[in-house]
DNA sequence: CTTGACTCTGGACCATGGTCCAGGGTGCAT
DNA sequence: ATGCACCCTGGACCATGGTCCAGAGTCAAG
C-alpha cells in the first residue's frame, strides 16, 4: 500500500500543497491519517478524489458543487449526477448568453469606429456617453 | 444648477449609495464637493459619470479598465477607445470558448447518461472517477 | 423641540479559490 | 551532528465589486 507526503500527493496531483490543505479545510478531503509526528499521510483514494475534484473543475463546477458531487458519486446516485450537470449546463448557458450579448453589442461598436479622428464619430464613445446610442 | 445629495445621485443612477462612496474611495469619481456641514454635493457630471459607468460594466468592462475609459474619453482619444475595446472584445472571446469547451463536454456526457439505474453506465460519473473517460 | 430620514467616517465582511507567511518541528543524508 | 528539504499551525492576504455596521452629526417637517 502506497502511502504519500503531502507535497507528493499534492505533485502527483499537480496542484500545491497548500490547496491540499485548502481543500481539507474546505471539507473537500477528509482529514486525513496522521504519521507519529503529525504529518499527514495518504493513500491511492486522495489522489483519485483529487483527481475528481480537477476534472470536475475542468467541466466548470465550484468547489461546493464538487463537495456534492462527491457525495453523489459515493452514493452511484445516477439521476442526481444527471440532475447537478444539467444545472451546471443551464449555468453555463447563461453565461454564454450574457458574454454573446456584450460580444455582439461591442463588436457592433467597432464596426462603426474610424478608429481615428474625432469622438463624435466614434460610436463606442457615444454608446457610453449618451442613453440613446447605448441600446 | 441642479445640485443632488449623494442618496439622489444614487437613485437617478440606479445604484446603492454605498456604491457611490466606494467609486469615489476607487477613484472612478472624483471626490465630491461638500456642503458646509460635510455632506457631499453632486450635479449633473457625476450623474453622468455615473451612467458612463453602468453603461461600460454592460459592456463587461471592470472598475479598473473604466478608470481608464473615463480618461480617455476625457481626452476624446478614438484610437485609445478602440484599442480598449479590442482588448475587451478578445477577452470575452476567450471566455465564450472556454465556457463552450465546458458545455460541450458536459453535453456530450450528458446525451449518454441513462439518467437513472448503475454508476458504471453513467458517462459523467466515468469521466470524473477515470481518466481515459475524461477527455 | 422632537422625530424621522438622511448623511458622515472607518472599518469589517461577503463569496471564490486559493496563496503566502512566520515560527517552529521532523526526516534523512553526509 | 549538521544541514537541507520537508512538514506543521494559525492567520493574513490577493482580486472583484460591492454591502453593511456602529456611532455620531444634520436637516426638515410638524
Amino acid at each position: 500500500m502506497t502511502q504519500f507526503a503531502i507535497g507528493q500527493l499534492a505533485s502527483a496531483a499537480g496542484v500545491g500543497i497548500d490547496t491540499v490543505r485548502y481543500y481539507e479545510r474546505s471539507g473537500l478531503l477528509k482529514p486525513a491519517k496522521r504519521s507519529a509526528s503529525g504529518y499527514r499521510k495518504y493513500g491511492e483514494g486522495e489522489l483519485d478524489r483529487l483527481n475528481f475534484i480537477r476534472r470536475a473543475q475542468h467541466l466548470g463546477f465550484s468547489l461546493g458543487e464538487i463537495g456534492e458531487l462527491l457525495a453523489i458519486s459515493s452514493r452511484g446516485d445516477v439521476k442526481a449526477m444527471y440532475q447537478a450537470a444539467k444545472v451546471r449546463l443551464d449555468d453555463i448557458d447563461k453565461r454564454i448568453n450574457e458574454l454573446h450579448r456584450m460580444r455582439d453589442a461591442l463588436a457592433n461598436l467597432m464596426s462603426g469606429c474610424p478608429r481615428e479622428g474625432m469622438d463624435v464619430d466614434c460610436p463606442i464613445l457615444r454608446a457610453l456617453l449618451h442613453k440613446e446610442a447605448s441600446q
